[in-house]
RNA sequence: GUCUCGUUAGCUCAGUCGGUAGAGCAUCUCACUUUUAAUGAGGUGGUCGUUGGUUCGAAUCCAACACGGGACACCA
């Protein structure tokens, strides 16, 4: 049993080493391409306006993977397809070298192949500028056959699975993904035009910190000690801005062992940035800048379908999380602000949650139960409880809540910031009461001692953000699954 | 983790009340020199996800498992 045993892979496999007795090499490199399809196609727009319609002086040569075959007696239409297109092909037997038609191309050529052609543009009868081929040879014999040409291929599984078949046959799947290299391009130029400095910070941490999740393990045989997959690059982000760095953003991946769904995948990318002498409310500023520069360059309409939603770009609002409960979650002023009530409120609501809650994290869970899902347009939630904000600077005036915003978009967390903690005796104390929640929450944020260290020499005012660029890839292409907007997502091997 | 739907030819899908497995595309043979999912004629192709159970008999009913989709839970 191999992965060839398959009486239509075994037919491939048959003409393959038909064509390699003809004398034509199936995996050949040596080609002569010139031009693309769309290059081809832009070249020859003025081809329809000939007296012949057609220029047989002009010829080019252009390379692709067949489509599409129509074979007609002594005739054949074939589609090839570039990176930048479908272009039809047009064969006759009497065009081309002696016995070539019948016992090469009509035997041995089909579709899936990858194959390379020489000839002159002209257009057809029914309009298409097309290539009238006088030479023709195969560079890559495919030995798979392709999915069916009309409906492609729709299984999920295997569009994850096999994304390259996914790509072949789904043209507007590559459209995201060129989508998803533009808002990732973009997103680094912006940063790099405000001067920010692009770093790489470790990817395997000693301590798993910087948010609150669960880290995956490995293992570092040398030194024979364990090391986690970075959860958020943050504490290294702000080492560097101890060190003297003033502005600093890095894009890549983090890690979180946990659940997967329709937006959660194993790995996921954000991107962090931290400017010093900025406060948060400086972010807010930025973020509404970034949003703008992504807009105006991807040439997207300000008000955008998502869904069944559709989210108004023009419109940012701004609410402090309390606010939010009482004014967007339709929430009771003293429900909102009282510890025992918000307590009794959620269980009432037939909202799990632990007795031992204090009135920062009920107002956190009221807010993801009443409140998250309703805010459609572009909406900065402010000043967060300090419980649930272990690395964001306090306000000064009221020092229970953090100068902290998330931004949420069409009912979905877009970005977490916050003006940061420099206070290193503060910081030491957050890390402690995180740790002393370890037992009711086994995601609370580990000691980092190191961490607060850096601190202890002095971390210039500071504002720092993340960003999650996957979930921003799907906002902006309306895609609702994570695994739409990753090339590979994450999946379970088959047994 | 829970609930739910699904898994049949390379792909897209039918399969009635439990009674020898079906179509379209692809593939093979033949015809065809301007087609557009080309067309016409004929053929090949199946461990019905896996393992068990019920039954004279299972793609079909039952159970477990695997994988996938969706929802929920978890996830700042």
């Amino acid at each position: 049993m191999s992965i060839f045993d398959n009486s239509y892979i075994q037919q491939r496999i048959d003409k393959a080493q038909r064509l390699k007795e003809s004398g034509y090499n199936p995996y050949s490199n040596s080609t002569q391409r010139d031009t693309t399809v769309e290059k081809f196609m832009y070249v020859n727009s003025d081809v329809a306006d000939l007296e012949d319609r057609r220029d047989e002086k002009r010829v080019y040569s252009v390379a692709g993977r067949i489509k599409f075959l129509r074979i007609m007696g002594k005739a054949s239409f074939l589609k090839i397809e570039d990176e930048s297109g479908l272009l039809q092909l047009y064969l006759s037997r009497d065009n081309l070298p002696e016995g070539f038609y019948n016992n090469t191309f009509k035997k041995d050529i089909e579709v899936g192949d990858i194959v390379e052609a020489s000839g002159y543009p002209f257009v057809t009868n029914k309009g298409e500028l097309s290539l009238h081929v006088s030479e023709f040879k195969i560079l890559t014999k495919a030995i798979s056959p392709l999915p069916e040409k009309f409906h492609g291929v729709t299984d999920k599984e295997i569009r994850y699975r096999q994304r390259y078949l996914d790509l072949i046959m789904n043209s507007e799947v590559k459209k995201t993904f060129k989508l998803r290299s533009s808002i990732v391009s973009l997103t680094r130029r912006f940063f790099e035009d405000r001067g920010f400095l692009e770093v790489e910070t470790p990817m395997m941490h000693p301590i798993a910190g910087g948010a609150n999740a669960k880290p995956f393990v490995t293992h570092h045989n040398a030194l024979g000690i364990d090391r986690y997959l970075r959860i958020a690059p943050e504490l290294y982000l702000k080492r560097l801005i101890v060190g003297g760095f003033e502005a600093v953003f890095e894009i890549n991946r983090c890690f979180r062992n946990e659940g997967m769904d329709a937006t959660h995948n194993p790995e996921f990318t954000s991107i962090e940035f931290y400017w010093a002498y900025k406060t948060y409310r400086d972010l807010i500023e930025l973020t509404k800048e970034y949003f703008e520069y992504l807009f105006e360059h991807l040439k997207l309409p300000s008000k955008l379908p998502y869904g069944d939603m559709v989210v108004d770009f023009d419109n940012f609002n701004e609410v402090t999380l309390v606010e939010s409960l009482t004014k967007i979650g339709g929430i009771d002023e003293k429900i909102a602000t009282d510890r025992s009530a918000a307590l009794l409120y959620l269980k009432e609501q037939k909202i799990d949650v632990d007795d031992s809650l204090s009135l920062g994290q009920l107002q956190g869970e009221m807010f993801d139960a009443f409140v998250e899902s309703k805010l459609v347009d572009p909406t900065f939630i402010t000043m967060y409880p300090v419980e649930i904000s272990p690395l964001a600077r306090r306000s000064d005036s009221e020092p229970h809540l953090t100068e902290r915003f998330e931004l949420f978009i069409a009912g979905r967390e877009i970005a977490n910031a916050f003006s940061e903690l420099n206070d290193p005796l503060d910081q030491y104390e957050r890390f402690k009461e995180q740790v002393a929640c370890k037992d009711v929450d086994d995601e609370a944020h580990a000691m980092d001692e190191d961490f607060v260290k850096a601190l202890s020499y002095g971390m210039a005012p500071t504002a720092g953000q993340g960003i999650g660029i996957d979930r921003l890839v799907m906002l902006l292409s309306n895609e609702h699954s994570i695994r739409d907007v990753l090339l590979f997502p994450a999946m379970k091997p088959i047994q």
